[in-house]
RNA sequence: CGGGGUGUGGCGCAAUCUGGUAGCGCGCUUGCAUGGGGUGCAAGAGGCUCCGGGUUCAAAUCCCGGCACCCCGACCA
């Protein structure tokens, strides 16, 4: 472990998450170019996030599956689109078991070929529909600028892929996936997204709308921290899935995919660290409530011990993750260390606190002194979960009154330059134009993040081009 | 894909310009003290200096060739 001070994230945020993530023990550089190792601590919260996904899923009769890694690459070439988005970033298998294969295999970037395929197969009748699949699966994409969690050339994810009988049915299952994101991004990770729809240029390759959920960081800067898309007929009609009407036509099916990554991890240490380091939201925080022991003598040790002991399990018995830090370091060495993690809530339990049935308790989410108090030891599992459950509220709305602090309307190009040059998303009229967004991209580096749900009523003139227009957008600079 | 940087004990670096026994901090091990906000002292362990070739009495250091990774930018669901 190196010695020296963590990065300002205010100074240099770029040094300062690459230092954190190493730092806190979330993931290691690996032998492999632009791959990572997730190690326990960063997999814990992956781990969170797709339980927490998963349960939705499920509650909305998706069932999970799992297709190969290995693509045919004539898959790939079917859909026009999708293969000028994907084949600049593709990894190629071309040689198997010492001899040239016959057709190489792509490493799967996304999985729509391979599982438009199988559906074609799969789905004959309207009876089949809808047809909801989900699969846990890593995918690599040839990135040529890598950063830990938030674009690794190999990525975990989950990817939903769903068929419809018609538009509307495939168009609302497709804003449910993003109600879901949006809800786990709210409630487990404390991130107020914004749920949108991409401009045309930002969309999806092949699909026929393409809806997101952004997240701002502490920088300011987006994350697109999840997609869905409404893929229409295209993926159905090259892979061929159809199915027999009530009045026993053919059609096409509707299918959409979503998608989440890991990403999201990178997403909950942006969105929430400071210059102490991370800060966990505790539902997703691996290690909600850490306990540090302190004595002198060993005397002290043992009744401290004994009593850390059953703080310990009567916290376990109330279903919080507790933590027993027992190292041979100094108290002071510990609670920089646990902060640094961004472990939420730390106890500290000395002999004063074993002679008056109390711990001291200090609040992640509330810095020095302003966040310490002292507990009762009675019914202590149920107070450290209110605990919790107040800082979870705490720092969603503390990151909800930063991102609406950070969110300027704008009505002219030069209010754009404004915000784009002091950072924060840009929000004006914005008539949809794909040469005046890659303009604006060029100009200020801020790229259109989405078109909100939200909208308001009426309508404006664009920011840009003076256009009458329904329609606000966002704008800002990106991950 | 362009630009920059770096490869030396587990980690961070020095020594390279000016060739001559590879050194420091952190971490690790052991002991004693210490312990409610990053402890102190002492003794230890640990190195084909990225790879290949060349020059030289002698190469971490100079020359040639390769490889790898990181950072910044463009590109990117």
């Amino acid at each position: 472990m190196s010695a020296h001070a963590l990065p300002s994230p205010a100074e240099d945020f770029s040094a300062w998450y690459n230092d954190i993530v190493y730092r806190a023990d979330m993931a290691a550089q690996s032998p492999v170019r632009g791959c990572i190792i997730i190690k326990p601590y960063g997999w814990e919260v992956w781990e969170g996030i797709k339980s927490a996904l998963d349960r939705r899923f499920k509650a909305l009769g998706v069932q999970n599956a799992y297709f190969p890694l290995l693509i045919p690459e004539s898959y790939m070439r079917r859909e026009a689109e999708h293969v000028e988005g994907f084949s600049p970033e593709l990894a190629v298998v071309t040689v198997g078991g010492g001899k040239a294969l016959e057709e190489p295999y792509v490493i799967r970037p996304t999985s729509e070929t391979i599982i438009g395929e199988a559906f074609s197969q799969w789905i004959q009748s309207y009876r089949d529909l809808p047809f909801l699949i989900n699969q846990w699966a890593n995918v690599v994409r040839w990135e040529l600028r890598t950063r830990p969690f938030l674009r690794t050339a190999e990525f975990l994810w989950q990817e939903g892929h769903t068929a419809h009988a018609d538009h509307d049915d495939a168009e609302a299952f497709t804003l449910q996936i993003l109600d879901v994101y949006a809800d786990m991004a709210i409630r487990e990770a404390a991130i107020p997204v914004i749920k949108g729809l991409k401009s045309d240029s930002e969309r999806f390759a092949g699909a026929l709308r393409t809806y997101t959920i952004e997240g701002m960081m502490g920088d300011k800067k987006a994350l697109q921290c999840g997609t869905s898309h409404n893929l229409g007929q295209n993926f159905a009609r090259v892979f061929d899935i159809q199915y027999l009407d009530a009045s026993n036509q053919r059609q096409y099916c509707w299918t959409t995919s979503w998608g989440l990554s890991t990403r999201m991890v990178g997403a909950v240490i942006m969105a929430h660290g400071d210059e102490k380091g991370l800060r966990m939201p505790p539902r997703l925080a691996p290690i909600q409530v850490v306990i540090v022991p302190i004595f002198k003598t060993d005397d002290e040790k043992t009744a401290v011990m004994e009593s850390v002991e059953a703080l310990r399990a009567e916290l376990t018995a109330a279903e919080v993750r507790a933590h027993v830090d027992a190292r041979d370091y100094q108290p002071g060495y510990k609670f920089n260390d646990w902060e640094m993690r961004g472990v939420p809530v730390r106890l500290e339990l000395g002999p004063r606190d074993v002679q008056s049935g109390s711990v001291v308790a200090a609040r992640r989410d509330q810095p020095g002194k302003e966040g310490k108090r002292t507990l009762r030891r009675e019914q202590i599992g149920a107070q450290i979960k209110l605990l919790l459950d107040e800082i979870q509220a705490n720092m969603l709305a503390l990151a909800t009154a930063f991102r609406d602090a950070n969110i300027i309307d704008v009505a002219s190009y030069d209010e754009l330059r404004q915000v784009v040059e002091s950072g924060g998303f840009a929000r004006g009229w914005w008539a949809d134009s794909a040469v005046n967004e890659r303009q604006i991209k060029e100009e200020t580096g801020a790229t259109h993040r989405c078109y909100p749900l939200d909208q308001p009523d009426g309508e404006g003139a664009c920011f840009y081009s003076g256009a009458k227009t329904r329609r606000v957008a966002l704008f800002a600079k990106a991950y």
